[in-house]
Parts: structure tokens; sequence; C-alpha cells
DNA sequence: TTAAAGGTTTACCGATCGGTTCACAATGTC
DNA sequence: GACATTGTGAACCGATCGGTAAACCTTTAA
């Protein structure tokens, strides 16, 4: 039972998803872009609704990896991941096929906060704090919690705006104030190597 | 020239659009829920695209109307009326009918930048972007351009932020930022008899 | 040899999609 | 009274929606 067609079929949705959003797409088109007959989809998933929350754990699963494994390439340093985030999504906005967030798209097409699909898209965001706050408290910052939730409001607003793109920075602007927030709450010699413990 | 029944289409299904999307909602569901005739619609309105168009036109006049008059009833100075911003946002999120920004949902389910829904969208967005600017330059801000477009990523991330749901105030987390963001972009005695905003 | 298991194709279902047609009723305004 | 404007209801269009049904093909493994 190794990766079968299902895979294949998640990572494809996934795609066509992205581009053409979730209400848009009919399972035969899904049918037809991914070469996979319908009724194989509906042996693997019951719903419409199943594939559509597989294609974004996939999506979560991928993003992230890429994200966190970008930022370590190119800084050592927690406050220097922390920037770096900045200068990925720059990565990111630049491909060709960047159409926004996933999970932002998500949540706007399933707006109710109940609904699993909105409720999956907010997990992946938490995820993504919960790293930026553990990366803000090794970085010495005074209060990891509200850093990380404003360096959250820059990334989503990045992202926004570089889809809707009538800035051609967003990135830059974004890591510009990125470094203003992280000095000001970063206390002058506490930075580097807060240890996991602290005294 | 009294509202006539074309406005009241427009009002009514721009609350539709904006409850359940626009690929989500159709036109026999307008008809249901705004009691006009199917009839009528396509008699002021040629396409459902068109209809949509119109309501994206209201929501940026009502919404930008909104906006900036609160802004200007809570602070009188340029300065404060740019903190302002994230209070009412803060009103605006505290509504029980808030489901995020209007646009973004159109610019996520319509994502090409070329698609007339797109470009409205963005336009509006634009809109908001040069009314900062012009706050920013009569704060006194060094770099009007970049303080203003900082401050539209604390926006539109705050926006996607509260409608996520994970953060219980992100409003007020953006608010925080944006002092941090205006005091380094606005020289020590540049700035004219602030008077800050509460909160 | 046999037989699931996983895949395929094709056709089909009722419902809904965006959009049209037609006959007709209420509303002025001159 | 005449006439256009603006609206109505209901039936209808071909296409597509999410989802099923039935028959057959191919691989794997007991």
């Amino acid at each position: 039972m190794r990766p079968t067609k299902r895979d294949e079929l998640v990572q494809k949705a996934l795609r066509v998803f992205y581009r053409h959003g979730f209400h848009a797409t009919g399972m035969d088109r899904l049918v037809a872009e991914t070469g996979i007959s319908k009724t194989s989809m509906y042996k693997h998933f019951r719903t419409k609704e199943e594939l559509i929350l597989a294609a974004l754990r996939l999506r979560d699963e991928q993003f992230r990896n890429w994200l966190y494994r970008r930022m370590e390439e190119i800084a050592p340093t927690p406050r220097g991941q922390l920037l770096a985030m900045f200068q990925v999504l720059g990565e990111w906005f630049a491909q060709p096929d960047f159409q926004s967030c996933m999970f932002i798209k998500a949540s706007g097409e399933y707006p109710e906060p109940g609904h699993p699909i909105h409720a999956q898209s907010a997990e992946h965001k938490r995820l993504i704090f919960t790293h930026l706050r553990d990366l803000a408290r090794q970085a010495g910052a005074r209060d990891p919690d509200v850093l990380a939730r404003q360096l959250v409001l820059l990334k989503e607003g990045a992202i926004v705006t570089a889809h809707l793109g009538y800035a051609d920075d967003s990135a830059g602007d974004a890591l510009a104030a990125a470094r203003v927030l992280i000095d000001s709450n970063v206390a002058e010699n506490a930075e580097e190597v807060a240890s996991p413990v602290s005294v």
C-alpha cells in the first residue's frame, strides 16, 4: 500500500482548488484535470468536503515544512529567523502561481467559525503563530506573545496585499516593519540564547 | 428619485453575498431572500457579475465613508486618526455579523488580477491606502508612503486574524504595533499636537 | 486458481446553476 | 384616457452541480 492514486488525487485537487476556488471547482472539473475517475474519488472521500479537508491538510503540512525549513536555512538565530520569514514570504509572492493564502481563501468561502474547513484553516494559522511565539521567546522578547501576534499581522497583511497587487514589495514593507517591532520588543542585551527553562 | 427597487436589490444582495460568498449565492437565492423578482434583477443587471460589481461599489462607498467619519470623530489630528483606524476596526470586528472584509473575500473567489471583480477590490484597498498616506504626510512622517504601507499591512492582517479567530484582540494588537511604527517614522518635533487616542 | 481490492468507463440521478421568455399588473405623467 | 415605465409570477432553457450505479479491467497474493 504505497502512496497510491489517493495521494495523487489530493495533490492535484489541491492545485485546482487553490487556483480556482472551492465552490467554483466542480467534481467534474477535478475528473478532467486529474485524470482520476469520479468513482475512485468517491471511494476515497465520501463527500467533496472531505476531499477539501484532505487537500488543506496536505497544504498545511507542505507549507509549514517549507516555511520553517527556509527560515532555518536563511538564518541561524531565532531573531534572524523571524526576520527571514518575510524574506521567505517574498520568495513565495514572486512565484508565478501565487494566489494569496489557501487558508485565507478557504475561510472566506466557508466563513462560519464552526465549519470544519474554517476551523482547519484557523488551526493552520494558530500553528504558525505558536512557532513564531517560540522563536520570539528564544530571541529574548519581552513579551513573546505580543510580538508573535504583531508579526502575524504583518504576515497576513503582506499576503493579502501582495495578492491585491497595488504595492509591489509588500514582503519588503513587512520586513522593515518587523525590524522595528522586534527591536522595540527585544531588550538590548537579552538577545540570543534564551535558555528553554528560564532562570 | 427616492431609493428605487434597484438600490434595494443591491443593498440586500450585498448582505447575502457578504454572508454566503459569491459563487455559493445563486440568483434564485437572491430572489428568495430579497423578494425581488428575477425578471427585475436581469432588467437592472445583465449578468450576475454586474450585480456583484454594483454591490461592491456600494460596499466601498459605505465602508470608506463610515471608516473615515469614525476616524475623524475619534481624533482631531492626523496622527490620532491613524491610530483611531485600529479602534474603528475593533468596533467592526465586534459586530455580530462580522465576516472578514468583503473585498478580501471577493479577491479570493476571483483571484485573476485582470478580473473586474478582483480589480475593483484592489481599487478599494488602494483608495484606503492613499487616504492613510495623506494622513501620514500630514502627521509629519519621514516617509509617508512607507508608513502608510506598513499600517495597511497591520489593517489587513488584523481583519484576517479577527476572522480566523484565534487571537481575541487583533485590533488591539495592531494598534500597539501601529504606535511603534508611527513613532519610528515620525520625527520627534515634526509632530503637531498629538492628542493620542484612548485605549 | 481464485478472488478480493482498487481502478476504470459510461451512464445516470434530482437539484441547482445563470439566464430567458411571456403575459400581465401597478404606477405615474402628460 | 393614453402610454410608457417599472414591476410581477411562473414556466422554461441547456449546463453544471454533488453524488450513484453497474459492469468491467488489472494487479496482488493466498
